[in-house]
DNA sequence: GCGACAG
DNA sequence: ATCTTGTCGC
């Protein structure tokens, strides 16, 4: 498996982004109806993210495009590189999914991504950036529609609609099962429409998803699981920790606990260097209407604290406080999926953490803000 | 102006 | 993409 860096130049910004977008589609070849289905190989590519560990993984897994069998495989793991934003999809993946691409013993082949090629609101999806940089024929096989409109196609297997954005097919619609929900195929790089379908239906013989997909996907998430750094069992750590039981009841006994997380936010941050991530965390935490975007709070407290290094253990402690704001105003107005329910209990035992190597002025206000002392001195 | 929106 | 429990089916 490779390690990835994010490229020298890689755009960091969405507006950065579309232009990237806007002078590379001119690249793409659309007149080539690419290699014969059943034949040769084909080559899956999937990610799998661990966004709080700002992790990602990627595989390639090629095909032999007769049988089916497994060719070869690569994986590859790097930082995430971008923001997911709807339309800009390839600048989260390609950097980690071309690695993996490298480290392939043998040619690709045809390349099917998990996302879109034409069918883009820029006609540049993943597909067709992914086909342009390395000159291999792509396509792009999706799950979903996009923003693009459809009408079901017949029941049987096989049967196609056209995608459209207006009244220009981008793409279409593909039943690979018989009256299961169709995939979404478009020309990614020099490869025809109907190619692509064709490649796409030997490629389903029993499950609505691409072999090459399925395979990929398998892979990668186990190549996330590999890669973050394996955790202890839930046991072990209470064992180990015995702040672990007063933070959760603690935690527990907040009836309103977005405001107290908060208040013991201000407290641990006093006298700190503000950051502006740490602003925007208290500022929402007082601001019971923001509380459903809690979840955003906390991707942007996140990606704050990207390089580590730069800060101090103690600002580390507030950014991880920061963080816990956030989840726990998700979880308690966002809507699903949830933060571990856990997350909340972190809080006292983090704060205290911070209060016991601090001089007494500030380890006081931190005891009224979190409302109690620990049991017992905590260590740490 | 606001929301929806591949993964 | 990711979080999640049970439930349905081959």
């Amino acid at each position: 498996m490779t390690t990835v860096r994010i490229p020298a130049g890689w755009p960091a910004t969405e507006e950065q982004a579309r232009a990237v977008q806007d002078r590379l589609r001119a690249q793409v070849v659309l007149d080539e109806p690419g290699p014969p289905p059943g034949t040769g190989h084909v080559t899956g590519v999937d990610v799998a993210y661990d966004d709080e560990r700002d992790v990602v993984a990627a595989a390639a897994v090629v095909l032999d495009a007769a049988t089916l069998e497994v060719v070869a495989q690569a994986t590859a793991v790097g930082r995430i590189s971008f923001p997911y934003v709807p339309g800009l999809l390839a600048f989260r993946e390609i950097p980690t999914v071309l690695a993996a691409l490298d480290a392939l013993p043998c040619p690709p082949g045809l390349v099917v991504c998990d996302g879109y090629g034409l069918a883009h609101p820029r006609r540049f999806g993943l597909a067709g950036h992914l086909g342009v940089l390395t000159g291999l024929p792509t396509i792009g096989v999706a799950k979903n529609p996009f923003t693009f409109t459809y009408a079901d196609p017949a029941t049987p297997r096989g049967s196609t609609s056209p995608l459209l954005a207006d009244t220009e097919e981008v793409g279409r619609a593909l039943r690979t099962r018989d009256a299961v929900k169709p995939v979404f195929v478009s020309v990614g790089h020099r490869v025809t429409l109907d190619n692509a379908c064709a490649h796409t239906l030997v490629l389903t013989p029993k499950y609505r998803l691409p072999e090459t997909t399925r395979r990929a996907d398998a892979l990668c998430r186990k190549a996330l699981r590999e890669a973050a750094a394996p955790r202890k069992p839930l046991a072990d750590r209470a064992a180990a920790d015995p702040t672990r039981s007063w933070g959760r009841t603690l935690f527990e006994r907040q009836s309103d606990p977005v405001t107290w997380a908060g208040r013991v936010l201000r407290a641990a941050a006093l006298g700190q260097r503000r950051t502006p991530e740490i602003e925007a965390a208290l500022e929402f935490a007082g601001d019971r209407d923001r509380w459903s975007h809690g979840r955003e709070v906390f991707e942007l407290v996140r990606r704050g604290w990207a390089d580590e290094e730069q800060f101090t253990p103690e600002q580390r402690i507030v950014f991880r406080l920061a963080e816990l704001v956030g989840k726990v105003a998700h979880n308690e107005a966002g809507p699903p999926p949830f933060f571990d329910h856990h997350a909340g209990w972190q809080i006292g035992p983090l704060a205290w953490r911070l209060a016991a190597a601090a001089d007494p002025a500030v380890r006081d206000r931190i005891a009224v803000a979190l409302g109690e002392r620990p049991p017992e001195p905590l260590d740490g």
